[in-house]
RNA sequence: GUCCCUAUCGUCUAGAGGCCUAGGACACCAGGUUUUCAUCCUGGUAACACGGGUUCGAAUCCCGUUGGGGAUGCCA
């Protein structure tokens, strides 16, 4: 069977990493096992789904290199069929209207009372609840309403959905049966909308169910059916919620496998329930673990600095970026960290995901980036960084011959590409001086005389010769009685400003030797 | 409150009862290479949350505690 797997976000604003980690991994599991990947948008909430932030969603998309397969499918496209399938519901008694029954009555769906031939169902054993002496039950087909007491001994009222009690028997003081649920009084509750109170009950006895599914990351998991709650699934004003139109979408779209954050996790067991009763075939599960900020909680809206978009300003690569958050909460088990797509979607499994929440580091994500820069073919490498050089004012009157073997020289170091930013003083001359560096390297009395001395031979050098450079600078630092390379720092601060950079004699070549003699004497001055 | 999930160095992780004296990566520290910085090389600091149990043997299985997250919405 061919696995059909959907990323199927809200344009509700930016774009997350959370969520951009959840596309990754549908798009490689899906990749991985030679299925389809679709792309689902689920636009329904008019307020705050924008074109805007669609486009910026398949910006982001495209960036990343996720290509999906079939048509984007908008949700908004899609409201007759979730409303005909909340009337399917109705009519087969697995979902009901909210209170006395008007136009605006929300729908309910009702977890159905009769699922134990349900392959996601099963009988756990007998079980019973200590009610809050003297308090009233009651049984409708909204589910029970009853009172038991907390460890501090304080009343608490109780809802659960009808289906999580079966065999239900409500007994009092004495152990006495007071109401046993049996067949006909259901059918009085389902069919003519019986409500039974019984009063003064002291305890009730039950058989617990479980709904259990195996999620692919997770595990076994299960949830008892006397905890969960029958749930809205239309709203007073007709309009379809969340459960019903994801649920429905799932079916016309034929999704096999569903990979999404685990805070979806509760929705599963209700969501198993749907498929069953509208016919469907239950799809896989798999539910990642979340991505929490340096502070390990979730992102918030506060977090500003974890949308996709901001990445590429800060200048990463999207291949560093793929690469990185496929390593937050998954691991090839072998040792390999950069590995390149192909490479990915080869090891890609989704059990060996983990399973608790991975915090993002910024830091070992920029050393990555750095990586993958270094690895770049140069000439692509001047390509991106001329690209990327376009947000700098000094690009405009760049040579671009020049720019490129700056970019040449300059590409080992780059870590990120806002790194750039720093390139200005092979462009233009530095507007300051780094005050330790000038202290240290341009104060010296003979260090400034060496320095006249390299300017007046920078003069008459020629043009793009890094060794004669070296020579130049070798040879008067032995007319001066300088040791060796003492001149190099001095030369650095004076042409560029600041201490730390490439090989001082490439740099002073990218530059120009006549530029860097004008620069020295500049320097010299500024610093008289 | 109840229910669900979760727990290995600071961080990302390896680990499927004996290969664990717990491995790798980032970060950090020390040394080396280097004209500065970065790269690179070598070495180092650093973790199985806690308490019970099962077992000849537990990071690994079970129970409990604690911590964290989620659900409990006419949000998705």
């Amino acid at each position: 069977m061919q696995h059909r797997l959907r990323f199927a976000p809200s344009p509700t604003g930016q774009v997350h990493i959370g969520n951009i980690r959840t596309a990754i991994f549908n798009w490689l599991a899906a990749r991985h096992m030679g299925g389809k990947f679709i792309l689902r948008i689920e636009d329904t909430d008019l307020e705050r789904s924008t074109k805007e932030a669609i486009d910026t969603l398949l910006e982001c998309m495209e960036w990343l290199g996720l290509d999906y397969d079939e048509e984007v499918l908008y949700q908004t496209t899609q409201a007759q069929h979730h409303l005909d399938a909340a009337k399917k519901l109705m009519d087969d008694g697995n979902a009901y209207p909210l209170g006395p029954v008007t136009e605006h009555s929300p729908i309910l769906f009702r977890i159905p009372v009769f699922c134990d031939d349900f392959p996601f169902v099963r009988t756990v054993g007998p079980a019973s609840y200590t009610l809050a002496p003297d308090t009233a039950v009651e049984i409708s087909g909204g589910g029970l309403k009853f009172t038991t007491l907390s460890p501090k001994g304080k009343p608490v009222e109780n809802q659960a959905c009808l289906a999580g009690f079966k065999d239900l028997a409500v007994l009092n003081a004495a152990g006495q049966t007071l109401f046993a649920l049996t067949d006909d009084k259901l059918n009085d509750i389902l069919g003519n909308g019986a409500v039974e109170t019984v009063e003064h009950a002291a305890s009730m006895t039950f058989t617990r169910r479980e709904v259990f599914y195996d999620d692919m990351v997770k595990g076994h998991l299960s949830k008892p059916l006397d905890s969960m709650r029958d749930f809205i699934i239309v709203r007073s004003d007709g309009s379809p919620v969340f459960h019903l139109a994801n649920v429905c979408d799932d079916i016309t779209q034929n999704i096999t496998l569903i990979v999404r954050g685990d805070d979806h996790v509760e929705n599963t067991y209700r969501h198993l329930f749907m498929f069953q009763t509208l016919g469907a075939q239950v799809p896989s599960y798999a539910h990642l673990p979340m991505i929490v900020n340096a502070q390990g909680k979730p992102y918030s809206k506060r977090d500003g600095d974890a949308f996709v978009g901001d990445f590429r300003d800060k200048g990463v690569l999207p291949e560093a970026l793929f690469n990185y958050l496929t390593l937050l909460g998954w691991s090839s088990g072998d040792n390999r960290e950069k590995m390149s797509r192909e490479e990915l979607v080869e090891a890609f499994d989704l059990a060996r995901a983990q399973h608790s929440p991975a915090q993002f580091d910024a830091v070992k994500m920029a050393n990555l980036n750095g990586q993958y820069i270094a690895a770049l073919d140069p000439a692509v490498f001047r390509e991106r960084a001329w690209d990327f050089a376009a947000a700098y004012p000094w690009r405009e009157s760049v040579d671009r011959a020049k720019f490129d073997a700056v970019a040449d020289l300059m590409q080992t170091r780059t870590k990120l590409m806002t790194d750039l930013a720093a390139w200005t003083y092979f462009f233009a001359v530095p507007v300051d001086y780094d005050p330790k560096g000038v202290k240290k390297f341009l104060t010296p009395e003979p260090m400034r005389a060496a320095l006249a001395k390299a300017a007046g031979a920078f003069d008459s050098l020629p043009e793009n010769d890094p060794k004669a450079v070296e020579d130049a600078l070798r040879a008067i630092e032995t007319a001066d009685g300088l040791s060796q390379f003492a001149l190099n720092q001095p030369v650095r601060v004076a042409v560029c400003g600041i201490t730390v950079g490439a090989s001082i004699y490439e740099t002073v070549v990218c530059i120009g030797v006549k530029e860097c003699a004008r620069r020295i004497r500049a320097a010299l001055a500024a610093t008289a």
